[in-house]
DNA sequence: CGATCAGTTGACAATACTCAAATACTGTGG
DNA sequence: CCACAGTATTTGAGTATTGTCAACTGATCG
């Protein structure tokens, strides 16, 4: 975990979703004030509880957010990839971290103190509607998050999970499972065994084709059916 | 839906967990832009899509806000009551409204146009950060409903509920349900029947004594292990 | 090459949903 | 104030989906 400090931070805070449209001045402020870290795979940021003293951004790599049950079932709530940032809420609700923290993959993550971070966006109103705004678009995505929950039935979720990951990678009908299935089981609130079942029934029906981490929708039509009508 | 322009609301407003500790003086500009108006019960305030051309505080009532499935069933994201804002998500996120509104009660309610509303804090630094801290807020609640829907049992969803409620109701162990048997099933992701079940239940196995709408919790030690391990 | 872990498959149990029908409540018009 | 219509709630019977437990395969990594 070898903290460093770096020139081209700077520039790359303003390519991050927060700090889009930043101007350089306040850019150079954020850097200041920022610190870099690298983390192996696996390894935790913060748990549940700990006092949110700052946030992250995530720079490489990929962190998970999660929830444990007591009997130690983890619910996936995000995956945060490069660019995306993690923890805010405990900085601006004044409160501990709400959920679990580790890191996924080999990552570099930026750390930015709640102390010195409050008092750059005090001074900066277009900072400050950064944020409100970035923090708007994710409650929107929970909403959606709930919605899709409230789907009862796992093949629903599931179709509605390839369809999103298909839009985002934009590579045709072809997409990756950018999880491992145990993982991606949780994300989707269920157990690998029954995603597992799932799969194969989605593709003995002709939906998908499966090879691996890769999946291939054959029939996007009724995969999106299937998302709508939540059910089989 | 008759609005009308109140001096009192400048107060009022001061005690909203939005504008909690905001100076008078923006309170005054914040009444300035709000118009006041009167609802019946079960009316729409808008639906999900609607350009976000502001958002509301709830004066008098309550309402709920809502996702709908394409089969008609409905998922309650909050139930908002007097002090609470709601509608916020689309003003800052630029978009439209992700769910719908309607009414429960007769209720009064504050709105608060976009514009107006960007441009006041635009200008107050100060102002923004309260909305920070509700937002935030607001998300960490949404982690903990998110939590609480995949706590797959309906027992310990309702067990978690009834304990929130004895907790913000603040009765000792008496509690009332503030919704419907219909709307709370709806509320904890489940149908009517799978509700009176789980309640008789519960009362059969002496975890608490149901009359109508009034609950008491008879053995709130058990129903917070059932709230805790998630099934029963 | 053995150990560990992710993924798959089968048998079974449990939970919750659907459909149907009876009963209790609520509000309204007369 | 009462009767009626329209809801809400409860209960029953059957079904479906998903979770649990267990065993097996295959891949990965020392």
């Amino acid at each position: 975990m070898f903290v460093e400090r770096d020139m081209a931070l700077e520039e790359w805070l303003g390519e991050t979703s927060l700090f889009a449209g930043v101007e350089g001045v306040h850019l150079r402020e954020l850097s200041g004030i920022a610190m870099l870290a690298s983390y192996k795979p696996r390894v935790n940021i913060f748990s549940l509880g700990d006092p949110g003293n700052g946030f992250y951004i995530v720079k490489e790599g990929r962190v998970k957010v999660f929830m444990l049950s007591p009997d130690g079932k983890e619910q996936i709530l995000h995956i945060i990839g490069p660019g995306e940032s993690f923890g805010e809420v405990a900085v601006f609700a004044g409160k501990s971290f709400p959920a679990h923290a580790v890191t996924l993959d080999k990552s570099s993550l930026v750390f930015l103190p709640r102390d010195d971070f409050v008092a750059l966006v005090s001074a900066n109103p277009a900072l400050a509607f950064n944020l409100l705004a970035a923090l708007s678009q994710r409650l929107r995505q929970f909403t959606l998050m709930i919605d899709a929950l409230s789907l009862k039935e796992v093949p629903g979720r599931l179709a509605a999970h390839l369809l999103r990951l298909s839009e985002k990678q934009a590579s045709g009908d072809r997409l990756l499972l950018e999880l491992s299935k145990t993982q991606l089981a949780s994300f989707l609130g269920t157990i690998p065994e029954t995603l597992s079942r799932i799969l194969s029934k989605l593709q003995r029906a002709g939906f998908i084709t499966i090879k691996g981490s890769e999946i291939i929708i054959v029939d996007r039509r009724r995969l999106a059916e299937l998302a709508e009508a939540g059910k089989f």
